[in-house]
DNA sequence: ATGTATGCAAAACATTTGCACCTGG
DNA sequence: CCAGGTGCAAATGTTTTGCATACAT
C-alpha cells in the first residue's frame, strides 16, 4: 500500500502524497510533467493544488521514490524510481522509448567519472534514432 | 572572421550576432547561459538586448553553429558546435562541464540502436556528480 | 494539541513575442 | 531604400514561496 511506501520514506501518510503515489504507479510507463500529475488527480476528482503537486515531487526525489529528469522543452518530467537504472532509446518519428541497461556501458561511466575525481551522482544517456516500423525506404 | 561564418550559415552579418560569435568562441572552453552570455557583452559595452541574445542563440542553433543543451537546473546552455561529438560530465555542485568521449560506449551505442533495429540519429549521455574540489570530506 | 502539510495567490525565473525603430547590403 | 534585425516591455510557461488554514499523529 502507498502509505507505508511513504512512511517507510520518511513522508507523512496525506491525501495528496498518497494519491501522487499511486497516479505515478498507475502511469509506470510514462515519464509525466508536474502538469499532467495535477491533472490526473483533478480527473480523479482530487482538489490538490499544483503547487502541492510540485512540492511533493520534490519530496519524492528527495526520499529516491522517484527520479526527475530534464529533457528538452522547458519543463521536467518526472518517472518512478524501480531502483534499477536504465537508458532510454527514444524513436523520433513515434515518440516511442525503450529501456535499456549495458553493463559495459554503465562500467565505462563509472570509470570515467574516477578519471576525473568526479563523485557520480546520476548518469542519463538518450539514444535518440527511428525505430524499424518508422523506416520508410524513400526517407 | 566571424562575419564570414555567418554569411556562410546564411545569416545577415550584424553587430549582435558578430559579437554573440565571437564570445562563444572565446569561451570555447565553457557552456555558457543565455544571461551569462549576455553580461559578457555588457562588460565589452556593447548595448545588446537579453531578448536578442536568445534569438540569436537560437538562429544559430538552427544554423548549426551552436548546441543547446538541457543540464539540470531549469535553463539551458550553448555550446560552440565544433563538428565533432562528446559527451559531458557536470559538476552537481559548481555546474562546472568536462567534455569526453569515450569509443567503447559510442560502439555500445552504435551496437544497441542496431539489436533493436533502430537508425541512430543522436544522442547524449550526461554524468551527473560531485567534481573532486567540491567533495567535502564530512559529506 | 501541535507541528507539518496544503491551497491559493503572488513571486521568481527562463524564455518568447509584439511592435516601433534602426541598420546592413 | 527596404526587408530584416533589434531593443524594450509585456506576455508566457514553469516552478517556487509566503501565509493563513487544515490535517495527521
Amino acid at each position: 500500500m502507498s502509505s507505508s511506501e511513504l512512511k517507510n520514506a520518511g513522508l507523512k501518510a496525506t491525501l495528496p502524497r498518497i494519491k501522487i503515489l499511486e497516479i505515478m504507479q498507475k502511469n509506470r510507463a510514462g515519464h509525466m510533467r508536474a502538469e499532467e500529475v495535477y491533472q490526473a488527480l483533478r480527473d480523479e476528482g482530487e482538489d490538490v493544488g499544483l503547487a502541492t503537486v510540485y512540492r511533493v515531487l520534490t519530496q519524492f526525489e528527495d526520499a529516491g521514490l522517484v527520479i526527475r529528469h530534464h529533457f528538452e522543452g522547458g519543463h521536467a518530467v518526472f518517472e518512478l524510481d524501480e531502483g534499477h537504472h536504465h537508458d532510454h532509446l527514444v524513436c523520433v518519428k513515434s515518440g516511442n522509448v525503450i529501456e535499456f541497461t549495458d553493463p559495459i556501458i554503465e562500467e565505462r561511466q563509472k570509470a570515467i567519472a574516477k578519471e576525473h575525481g568526479f563523485k557520480m551522482t546520476d548518469h542519463t544517456l538518450v539514444i535518440y534514432g527511428v525505430s524499424a516500423e518508422y523506416q520508410k525506404p524513400e526517407d
